[in-house]
DNA sequence: ATGCTAGTGCAACATCCGTCGCATTAATAG
DNA sequence: CTATTAATGCGACGGATGTTGCACTAGCAT
C-alpha cells in the first residue's frame, strides 16, 4: 500500500519534465542572468504559481535539474598513471566549467542565493570525490605512491587550484592549469603529503 | 589648478562616510541577505537614489567599503620558515572567512551578481599575491625550496584548498587544514613542482 | 461510474528594485 | 557676496518578484 497522500501520477511527471526541459533550454540560450522563475514557467506553459509552489526558487529548480539529472554513469578517468587521471579529471572540470549550457557555473551562482542550490552542489561534489577514490587506490596498487595515502585530501589538492582559478579569480582559461596542478600533487603524494603518520 | 568639475568637498564625503558606514553596521548585524540599497540608504539616513547613482548595487557598496579599507598596512607572516608562512597565512584566510561582519564571504557572494564587487574581488587576491610573494623569496633564500620557483603556483596550491572547503564545498571548519595544505605545497615546491624547466 | 483531493490555473495583491525628471541644496570659483 | 553647477532630495513610474484565496482539473481509490 502506497502513501495515499502520494500522487506521483501522470500529470505531476510530465508539468516537472516540461519545466526541468524550459530550465535547460533557457539556460542554454540565455545563460543564467535570465533564469528567472517566470521566464521558465512562460517557456513551460505553466504558471508562475505552480513553479513557486513547487520549485521555491531559481535555486530549487536548478538543484531539480541536477538531481533529475542523475549522472549515474560517470566515471573518473582511468589513464593508467596517477598523473594522468588527475590531469584528464581536471581537463574536465575545466570543460564543465566552460560548457554550453553552462549548469556547473549557474549552479554555483545559485549556490550563493539558495540554500536548495547550494544542498545539492554539496551532494555533487561530494558524490564525485567518492567516485575518485578509486583512482587514488590504483595509483596505490600500481606502487605510485605510499599506502595510506588519504584520497580526499590528494583529490583537493589536485582539483582545488582549477576551481580557485575559474570560479573565484575568474581568471582566462589557463591550458596548461589542468596538468600543473595534477603533477603538484602527483609530487606531493609520492613525497608522502598524504599519509596519516606525518 | 585642479579639475574644475571634480567637487570632492565636505558634503560628498561626509555622505559617503555615512553610507559606508552604513554597510559594516547593516552586515554586522544582520549579514549579506538584508545587505539591500534600502536597508543601506535607509540606515546612512540618505535617499535611495543617492546610493543608486553613486554605487549602483550592494556589489558597488560592498567593493567602495573594501577599497577604503585600502588594509595598505597588511604584510604576510614572516615566521621563519616556508611551512610556517603557509600555514600562518592559511590560518589568516580561514579567520578572514568567519569574521564578523562577514566582509569577505559578502564579497565573494557579491562577486557572483554584481560586475563591481567581482572587479573589487580580483584587485584584492591579485594585490594580496604579489605581496605574498616575498615568503617564497624568503624561502628560496633559505634554501628551503629550490631557486626559480614559481611563487604565485605555489601560493594557489597551497590556499586554494582552503578557499575550496570553505566557499565551494562550504563544509565545517577544519582546524588542521591551513597547516596541511601549507605541508603539501612545501613538499611539491622541494620536489620541484614549480620549477620552469619540467 | 463516482467521489475525493492533490495539484494546477487564475487573478489580484503586496513588495521590492531600479530609473527618471525635476526641484533643492551646498561646495567652489570669481 | 554672488553665480555656477555638482550632488542630493523627492516623488512617481514601470517592471520584476513572491504570495494568497479561490476555482477547477485530473489522478487515484472505491
Amino acid at each position: 500500500m502506497t502513501n495515499p497522500t502520494a500522487r506521483p501520477g501522470g500529470r505531476t511527471a510530465r508539468i516537472r519534465a516540461q519545466v526541468l526541459d524550459a530550465v535547460r533550454a533557457e539556460l542554454a540560450e540565455h545563460g543564467y542572468d535570465s533564469l528567472t522563475v517566470d521566464t521558465v514557467a512562460a517557456r513551460a506553459g505553466v504558471h508562475r504559481t505552480t513553479v513557486y509552489r513547487r520549485w521555491g526558487d531559481v535555486g530549487g529548480l536548478l538543484a531539480d535539474v541536477y538531481d533529475a539529472a542523475g549522472d549515474d554513469d560517470w566515471e573518473p578517468p582511468d589513464t593508467g598513471s596517477l598523473h594522468g587521471d588527475l590531469a584528464a579529471l581536471n581537463e574536465e572540470i575545466q570543460a564543465a566549467m566552460v560548457m554550453r549550457p553552462p549548469i556547473m557555473e549557474a549552479l554555483i551562482a545559485a549556490s550563493f542565493r539558495s540554500e536548495a542550490a547550494a544542498d545539492a552542489q554539496r551532494r555533487l561534489w561530494e558524490d564525485r570525490y567518492v567516485r575518485c577514490e578509486v583512482i587514488v587506490e590504483r595509483a596505490i596498487g600500481r606502487a605510485e605512491i605510499p599506502p595510506g595515502t588519504g584520497a580526499r585530501r590528494l583529490l583537493v589538492t589536485a582539483t582545488a587550484p582549477v576551481y580557485h582559478h575559474l570560479v573565484l579569480l575568474r581568471a582566462p582559461l589557463d591550458p596548461a592549469l589542468p596538468a600543473d596542478a595534477a603533477r603538484t600533487a602527483v609530487l606531493a603524494a609520492v613525497a608522502g603529503a598524504f599519509t596519516e603518520g606525518s
